[in-house]
DNA sequence: AACTTAATCAACCGCTCCGCT
DNA sequence: AAGCGGAGCGGTTGATTAAGT
């Protein structure tokens, strides 16, 4: 007896997005807000699970992403994040603008890590990797072989390692210190503004009224403004952006785009 | 040019969390 | 307090593209 699934598998289209499907969805949201995505294929005229729906706008559609490879700075971001936080990467993800959960983790396990382990450094104990292995064999001679199970401990998240009762800083000895991350680690301005609270909410959920005016910083990493991030959407052959029905875009979110307008103006 | 392998990234799946009743 | 449903998260898969032979 396993739980309902999400929506009705039948009629249910999987798969890539169309662009059809990305126009229906825009056009949706922009009109709508973000509501219950259960509710959303359904009103969006879309056959999607609401899941997918979701997935696609924060991944894909959101407005405010910023596309393209993650800067050198944001990598270090990444990184520094994932030694105090573990794969949480919706938590890194929220202290990098314009970055989603789905980009930083695939960027994670296709370039930083295999950079890292380069580096000679664990991925994901953040140790360097000859002190792990050595550490490794004294766990393995200290239990004298305890086996599979004490190994696989061995493997969780740097998080897990530490006490959940304060911040990983605290417990886990970053040892990403000593290399060449040095510098990055210890611009204690930007790191503290990162620790400053528990959840500093660097991205406004509600993209949609305050999206930051081109130019904008945030911890040293600029923002996209709204032109960038529609960029692509207007690069796309297939139709223009009245397609993507803006045309029937409340006053407030014309209010906004034309504001942004004046403010990337402005700072050109 | 044809084929193989590697790399990348969008999307799916299953689980957990959280709010509501 | 317990149960339910929706949202969100993290791991994984699979399609596509690029690079190498």
């Amino acid at each position: 007896m396993g739980r309902q699934p999400c929506c009705d598998k039948l009629g249910v289209k999987k798969g890539p997005w169309t662009a059809e499907e990305d126009k229906k969805l825009i056009n949706f949201i922009l009109t709508n807000g973000q509501c219950c995505w259960r509710a959303v294929p359904k009103l969006a005229g879309l056959r999607r699970c609401g899941k997918s729906c979701r997935l696609r706008w924060t991944n894909y559609l959101r407005p405010d992403l910023k596309r393209g490879l993650l800067s050198e700075a944001e990598e270090q971001l990444v990184i520094d994040l994932h030694s105090r936080l573990g794969n949480r990467w919706s938590k890194i993800a929220g202290r990098l603008p314009g970055r989603t959960d789905n980009e930083i983790k695939n960027h994670w396990n296709t370039h930083i890590k295999k950079k890292l382990i380069k580096m000679g450094i664990d991925p994901v104990t953040h140790e360097p990797l000859n002190k792990e292995a050595e550490a490794a064999e004294n766990h393995i001679s200290e239990t004298d072989g305890v086996g599979a199970d004490s190994l696989e401990d061995n493997s969780s998240t740097p998080t897990e390692n530490c006490d959940n009762s304060s911040t990983p800083t605290e417990n886990c000895s970053s040892s990403v210190g000593s290399n060449s991350l040095d510098k990055f680690c210890n611009d204690e301005s930007l790191l503290s503004s990162l620790w400053m609270n528990d959840e500093p909410p660097l991205i406004d959920a509600s993209w949609d009224i305050n999206i930051p005016a081109g130019g904008e910083t945030c911890n040293g990493i600029s923002l996209p403004s709204w032109e960038e991030n529609c960029a692509w959407l207007l690069d796309c052959q297939d139709f223009g952006i009245n397609d993507f029905g803006l045309d029937c875009l409340n006053d407030i979110e014309l209010n906004t785009m034309n504001t942004l307008e004046m403010a990337d103006k402005t700072v050109a």
